[in-house]
DNA sequence: GTTACACTCTATAGTAACTATAGAGTCAAG
DNA sequence: CTTGACTCTATAGTTACTATAGAGTGTAAC
């Protein structure tokens, strides 16, 4: 099959492929005569393989790394547990930054009703530095 | 002020000094002979601002946006209210799609114990696509 | 006066993972 | 023989910076 049709199959884009094949996720195919890619259902499984990675946000480089992995069978796969792991981390540590800025834009949101002006905004004036409010200081 | 010393108390570089004011988040300040920046207390004020609104992980655009609305006090602020509630639920669809990864990934972490092959890693296994395990079809 | 040093200037390239073109070529059908 | 769908390469754009290179500025010591 031709670029597209894997592309159809796939459910990556033709870019997306040339994209792979380029950074080396994907190994180069066999070509036409007249210069086309053309793909196995190998291909599609490699796509598979790379669609699946992404979709639990693994970078392009871990998942080149898991491909040369495979390509030692016998080694010991430890190094893919770590790479979970260290992912496990990363997300963790997002979502919470994440529900952090939530409650921060809860917050700030609250700051103004309906229908100020921009320059009686509660949110804007909240966002904005107060160099002459300091009432708090004597 | 000279540009490192804005640098320094804004907490901002140098370099992202210079590329808002490309980006026309800040306007572009007066020059010495030589040719140097030459900043006042204003400009740390607005930088301010913008780190307030960075924190809050507004894109500069949005933050453009903002400033643009800062320069016509009278209008009202609802634009800045629907900002923010946007920002909102873009937040929350981001937690719910990492609390959703998470989960997948621990799921996955499950399928592999210790010292495996990497021909045996339960891991690798779920991730790569089974073109002949079909047991649940006939 | 010159030399060392810290600072600043512009312009450019790099980051991640694509997406979107431009302009040329391929190939089958009508 | 032309139309149209497809493909090719190469390049630029996306976001919000960061990191250079190479040149110039300004001040202080010698
Ligand atoms: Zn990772
Ligand atoms: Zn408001
Ligand atoms: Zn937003
Ligand atoms: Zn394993």
């Amino acid at each position: 099959m031709k670029i597209g049709e894997l592309a159809k199959l796939s459910g990556c884009s033709i870019q997306t492929i040339r994209y792979y094949e380029k950074e080396g996720l994907i190994s180069a195919p066999e070509r036409t005569e007249g210069n086309f890619r053309v793909y196995n259902a190998v291909a599609l499984e490699k796509l598979a393989f790379i669609k699946n990675c992404r979709a639990l946000d693994l970078t392009l480089s871990e998942i080149k790394r898991l491909i040369s992995l495979q390509h030692s069978p016998s080694t010991p796969c430890e190094a893919v547990n770590e790479m979970i792991d260290m992912h496990l981390l990363v997300v963790e540590s997002r979502i919470e930054d994440l529900q952090n800025l939530h409650g921060d834009l809860r917050k700030l949101r609250l700051k103004c009703g309906n229908a100020r002006s921009v320059d009686q905004c509660g949110i804007l004036g909240e966002l904005s530095p107060r160099p002459q409010r300091s009432s708090t200081r004597i």
